[in-house]
DNA sequence: TCGCCGAGTGTTACAGTGTATCACCCGCGA
DNA sequence: TCGCGGGTGATACACTGTAACACTCGGCGA
């Protein structure tokens, strides 16, 4: 897991890895699928994050010395994390987060994006869900997949700016 | 222009280049900013398209045996035309249409894309955008810009796969 | 008129993102 | 034991985007 696992093991300091790997390992047992040494690896250093990680410093950070991580087989592992929803891809960014809602797809997703500190946050509102759907049905357009990101200022930067 | 300006000169065949020439001029007199050749080209490529273009494809529409346009060329005319919302950026294509809306700002804007034939249809929902407000304020978010993108099969794929 | 300046463009080089392809390993069932 | 399929390693390559510098051209003040 990570180094100071001891420490704590609920969510918190690093964006609660420890939480996504059970979810990620209960999902793969419900759905029968492998959940790799190079998965969980993939996992972990996107879920230490708040901000999102290209695939390359994915790769970056996981080879080591000894080992030697190679981008191809990191778009791999997102591929599948992002198709079994462990984890979320910023089109804005080219970069990925991982998803900190167990989610029931259709629950309004939106990310934050803050400009300042670079941090992602996630919310849902079923009423954007609501609203989006009544305006595709009005178009005749059968949705498969949605993106919403907004870039802006958090709350925890606007505090910090509005105190200086 | 293009090839057959004569035979007409409303909107419609080709994503209604024209149109955007019109309004991109007027955009750009009342703003004093200049509307140079490379601008305008660029422009009606990707006006005469409803499918989205990569910088790479209008450079190499733009290019002819006398003239060769370079991608940095293009990415900072597709600049200049996102600033003055002449055009539009698709982020989960890299990819880049031409705004049909006159658009004022803050209007929803939705973007639908359709697996199938890859169009891009514009609309509008005040609603989604009101609801959007609500929950980023109770967020505590800040924004400054958003994207909503959607991916699906499009009225006309969905009608033509219906009768078949 | 001369020279400066700023905006726009051309050009090269390069960084970052993503995919295709083939080889290899390894567990598993026939 | 053999073959098979999923996952991974590795190389190569295509696509996307930016940095840096040179050049042109029109405007403007000395």
């Amino acid at each position: 897991m990570h180094d100071h696992a001891e420490t704590h093991d609920a969510a918190g300091c690093c964006g609660d890895a420890d939480g996504a790997i059970s979810r990620a390992e209960r999902i793969c047992r419900e759905r029968d699928l492998q959940f790799t040494r190079l998965r969980r690896d993939v996992l972990v250093a996107v879920a230490g994050q708040t901000k999102p990680l290209g695939a390359y410093d994915i790769a970056e950070r996981l080879s080591a010395p000894g080992r030697r991580v190679a981008a191809v087989s990191v778009y791999r592992a997102l591929d599948f994390l992002t198709e079994n929803g462990l984890v979320h891809r910023i089109a804005s960014r080219n970069a990925f987060v991982s998803c900190g809602h167990s989610h029931t797809d259709g629950a309004g997703l939106v990310f934050l994006i803050c400009r300042n500190c670079g941090t992602i946050d996630e919310t849902t509102s079923p009423e954007i869900e609501h609203q989006l759907g009544r305006t595709l049905a009005k178009a005749g357009f059968k949705p498969t997949s949605r993106i919403l990101e907004v870039e802006g200022e958090c709350g925890a930067c606007l505090g910090r700016s509005a105190e200086a």
